[in-house]
RNA sequence: CGGAGUGUAGCUCAGUUGGCUAGAGCAUCUGGUUUGGGACCAGAGGGUCGAAGGUUCAAGUCCUUUCACUCCGACCA
């Protein structure tokens, strides 16, 4: 991407209305913009970090066995009335229709699921399945904050599995432990399991991925004899209940959660199979959430310095930006053939050719965007034949010769 | 939803006890000079002072209402 055909530019000042380091480092660097509280526009920049994230997750959910699906946003009041959510969700936005018809903009998902598969679903044979999709979640949180972190309208990937039994259940819901492990992992995300209140549908206890971080909303005790960390809500005494050992408590964000849901949905909609025996026996379900807009945000947090956003490969827009700081039209010439060639080659160039800024201006941009690594190429590098490469996240500088730049971004 | 704060140019902000035609920096446009860490000179464009109502000879400034945004709390992925 040549970045003078960009839409978007980059702002020197912090925007007055953000308080957090995701928000301000996104909106100066021009990934998001603020609709309003809590909802934002991803530019060009932000909507690719955002899909690598989603394409992460996908990956670890299909390996997982996953069926991706897409349901609609857009649900009638009859099916919330089902479970008796209707009135009990007080974060969902409703909405009226013709002829008093009455509907909920999705805040989860168990009330389309959970008929859903019940549709094809018969038998033991039939058992287990697990469907996800990646969707736009909406809830009127009655306070947004923290840039990604808590929006009002949010990505989220949210995965549903069913079982015949509470082994089979069991089983797949510590596999997804893992899954969302990796998950946390590719993203560059050092994420920890800690356990949480199971809430309304079940005795047991849910488990959340924590982030740790000074910016997070999250309180999590950790052991530090054993390792069992647990979120603040459920600890009693600052006593480790696994080894007795003592607990530190850290500020930290929550990127996952996963719950089992016992047959809290199944039984509301009459979701049954049919065992050996022909007998009827109840569903077992758990669901599984993450929201890569919140993890994007995480990722930001956890990763900047004073002068920018320090991406990790995995999930930056681009890998390299290569600057130029030529201004002879030969120079130029070589640094088009540069962006051209390494384009070319499958490297995921933003290639900074504006002609009106200064190489204080691009470096100041470089470091905000925060590209793993930088290329500069000019009349001095030139002149040898060379550029100059520079990782974001070291203040170490090379000159190697241009035809040796391939053997290093690969 | 309780408490606190902030709304003036695209962005960040000044604007005194109410007083002349509402300002600066950055950004944008024109011309020139610069050229490896957010340059310099000269000029130009850009405003419903969040909105509505009120007090006053006169309101960005005072009063009332309202909306938006932020923070703390409660709630929550």
């Amino acid at each position: 991407m040549r970045q003078s055909k960009l839409f978007t530019k980059t702002a020197k000042e912090t925007p007055k209305d953000e308080v957090s380091i995701n928000a301000q480092l996104l909106i100066r660097a021009g990934f998001i913009d603020k609709l309003m509280a809590g909802v934002y526009t991803y530019l060009p920049l932000g909507l690719r970090s955002l899909e690598k994230i989603k394409k992460i997750v996908r990956e670890e959910m299909n390996q997982l066995g996953g069926q991706e699906i897409l349901m609609p946003a857009l649900t009638p009041k009859e099916i919330w009335e089902v479970t008796g959510r209707w009135d009990k969700i007080d974060v969902a936005f409703k909405l009226d229709g013709d002829g008093g018809k009455q509907y909920s903009l999705g805040s989860t998902h168990e009330e389309v699921v959970t008929p859903l598969v019940k549709k094809f679903v018969k038998s033991y044979k039939d058992l287990p399945v697990a469907v996800y999709q990646i969707q736009d979640k909406f809830r009127n949180e009655p306070r947004a904050k923290s840039g990604l972190l808590r929006g009002r309208e949010f990505s989220m990937k949210d995965l549903y599995s069913f079982h015949k039994d509470e082994e089979d259940f069991s089983d797949f819901y510590e596999k997804s432990k893992q899954a969302y492990l990796n998950i946390f992992e590719k993203c560059g995300l050092n994420a920890v399991i800690a356990e949480a209140d199971g809430g309304v549908f079940t005795d047991k206890y849910s488990h959340e991925f924590q982030v740790f971080t000074e910016n997070g909303e999250d309180i999590i005790f950790s052991c530090e004899t054993c390792g069992l960390h647990r979120n603040s809500e459920i600890v009693k005494e600052e006593k480790c209940p696994q080894c007795g050992g003592g607990m530190v408590k850290n500020k930290a964000i929550e990127v996952g959660n996963i719950f089992p849901l016992e047959t809290r949905f199944s039984d509301a909609f009459g979701f049954s199979y049919l065992d050996k025996d022909g007998k009827e026996q109840p569903v077992l379900m758990g669901c599984y959430g993450i929201g890569p807009s919140r993890v994007m945000g995480s990722i930001v947090e956890v990763n900047h310095d004073e002068k920018g956003i320090i991406w990790p490969e995995s999930v930056a827009p681009y890998s390299v930006h290569l600057v130029s700081l030529c201004k002879e039209s030969a120079d130029i010439k070589k640094a088009d053939e540069l962006y051209e060639t390494l384009t070319k080659q499958g490297v995921e160039v933003l290639y900074d050719d504006r002609e009106g800024a200064t190489a204080g201006q691009k470096f100041a941009d470089s470091d905000l965007v925060g590209l793993p690594k930088r290329v500069v190429i000019s009349p001095k590098t030139l002149a040898e034949d060379s550029v100059e490469i520079k990782e974001r996240s070291s203040d170490k500088v090379e000159i190697i010769k241009i035809k040796e730049l391939n053997s290093r971004l690969f």
